[in-house]
DNA sequence: TCATTAAGTGAATCGGCATTCATTTTTTGT
DNA sequence: ACAAAAAATGAATGCCGATTCACTTAATGA
């Protein structure tokens, strides 16, 4: 025979489900990956190793579910603000505002998403890869339109995404891993410029 | 009593030494980072396991010595080909040359130079961190002379030389990772022309 | 309340890899 | 050729953290 679970048993481990992924990302964000073991997780939550086992069937299912919790979560942000935008230069540069504000509020996003991690392995790995991918898609798909709209030369916009997301990614690592530059807003608007010339906009 | 090393004794570790940095460098290249084993390492160089530690104190040091020596062959080809130019511009331009050339020859010393390694200790780690900030130290370098010579507008030129790298990192991990694009030398045309507009080249 | 099922526990296991060390082989100097 | 010293060997050790599992505790439904 089946037993079903009561709402108070699933409110319960809804809830230790969650407080397991919030303790992984207070540990990413705190301390480091590597610190980040199923005990350290375990104990932060409030349970026992085993119990870990209960709710994800692994230490990659996790990651995987907290990279895809952030990502989504800077989507919905950039999302949100390009809409309130016509041109796509304004929708381009606010992408770049928003991601920026966001690294600024919560560095363990930033390392996340902008980091490589080779520790875990190959195949979970291309998770970060294709995060990274899908930014540089997302400048594409603006630099097509406005390759489209005549508003930036001709160019490999594949190549110019790259070079564009680049920019930010090695910018914001410094700032991460150097503490340099010290205000990253300033230097996103420098950033911002530097990359409207390379583009080439015509205005 | 002491007993002295014969030439031949002598030489025949200095090229045990040789081979060890030799297999790891191929292993390396070959496979990946993970692979690079001190088992797989000593048979590739023709040893038993514990003669490895005969000629390194550890893997740490391994390591250190071949990034090292590549980072040093780098930019050996890098000085010996800036002294043909006067123009910074030039010597800027003609650096970048020489790595996408070195690169895609060797592509294992793109992606020690290029990659990060958080799977090693971290002190150790840093080995990486401060090739990639040497490398945007001496774009750095270039851009205050161009600006000191008013060929460039002002600006944070640390920021400036930080995109820069960034451009051209970003650009060559996506044709190691995801063989776009093809060309890479044709890329990196695209990716001056790019950078000498974002830095405002007044030509 | 009670028998049954499900959730929770944490010590023990397992696997992978760097490092060590007792033993063997080679080299040295007489 | 021989004894002392140095180099080489690779199986054994140690470590570390993910995962398992025999057992305990809690929840379910009659």
């Amino acid at each position: 025979m089946v037993y079903n679970k009561t709402q108070r048993v699933k409110d319960k481990m809804d809830s230790r489900r969650e407080r397991i992924i919030k303790a992984a990302r207070e540990i990413f964000t705190e301390d480091s990956f590597q610190s980040m073991s199923i005990k350290s997780i375990a104990k932060k939550a409030g349970i026992a190793t085993g119990t870990f086992y209960l709710y994800f069937t692994n230490k990659e299912v996790l990651v995987e579910t907290v990279v895809q919790e952030m990502y989504k979560e800077l989507m919905g942000l950039i999302k949100a603000e390009r809409s309130k935008y016509e041109s796509v230069f304004d929708k381009l540069q606010t992408s770049m505002e928003v991601c920026i504000k966001v690294f600024i509020r919560e560095k363990g996003i930033a390392k996340l998403l902008l980091k490589h991690f080779p520790e875990i392995n190959m195949a979970f790995n291309n998770k970060f890869t294709e995060i990274e991918k899908s930014l540089i898609s997302l400048v594409k798909i603006d630099l097509d339109e406005l390759q489209d709209q005549g508003l930036i030369p001709q160019q490999n916009t594949y190549i110019s995404a790259t070079a564009f997301v680049g920019t930010f990614r090695q910018v914001i690592l410094s700032w991460l891993q150097e503490g340099q530059p010290e205000n990253l807003e300033e230097a996103c608007q420098t950033l911002i410029e530097y990359n409207m010339r390379g583009l080439g906009k015509i205005s």
